[in-house]
DNA sequence: CTCTGGATTGAC
DNA sequence: TCAATCCAGAGG
């Protein structure tokens, strides 16, 4: 599974001068179809991207106030997506707190709101090349060994059951679980 | 054009 | 526990 290789990846942010950079610790899949809980199965107009190519961004706004990365996982023809919802951020951090209005931590990117935000991702970043754009993802610069722990996913009302939420063990920048 | 849901967050 | 806030889809 994609969503599992991409944990320990490199996100990679340049907005004007400003690099923003942190590991990837917690990510969740989302299918075709037949998953309740892809925008695939409700919102048509994301089709034409989970359908698209792999190494594609989307981006999308969500309840009004918090834009959610995904990284477009598949060959084209075939539905499905990750959605990356926390950073262990190593580089621009003094940017992200800068972007969030908040102090350093290393939680700055913690949740999919909170990690946008933190990198300065909007909507004009949806639909862009993941591997040569202003947004780049980026192999594991030093392949650590780390416990990857899988779970039910979060904060949705649809198929909430199925594990396709992973993250690394006992990272610091991995958000905290929510009930709902 | 109006109505409404939603993969969240942070303050009460 | 709850409100903030905005896009795109659906319906008129």
């Amino acid at each position: 599974m994609v969503a599992r290789e991409l944990l320990g990846c490199v996100l990679v942010s340049r907005h004007a001068r400003v690099v923003t950079a942190g590991r990837i610790v917690e990510t969740e899949a989302y299918l075709g179809p037949e998953d309740a809980a892809s925008h695939t199965a409700f919102r048509p107009g994301s089709r034409a991207l989970f359908y698209g190519e792999g190494g594609h961004a989307y981006v999308y706004l969500n309840y009004g106030v918090h834009y959610c990365l995904n990284a477009i996982t598949n060959p084209a023809g075939e539905p499905g997506c990750v959605l990356i919802r926390a950073l262990a951020p190593t580089e621009g951090l003094p940017a992200m707190a800068r972007r969030r209005g908040t102090p350093s931590s290393p939680r700055i990117a913690s949740g999919p709101g909170n990690l946008t935000r933190a990198l300065g991702i909007t909507l004009r970043d949806n639909g862009a090349d993941l591997t040569t754009g202003r947004l780049v993802i980026l192999p594991p610069a030093t392949p650590s060994p780390v416990t990857v722990a899988c779970g039910p996913r979060i904060g949705i009302t649809r198929s909430v059951e199925l594990p396709l939420r992973f993250w690394i063990e006992g990272d610091l920048s991995v958000s905290g679980a929510r009930r709902r």
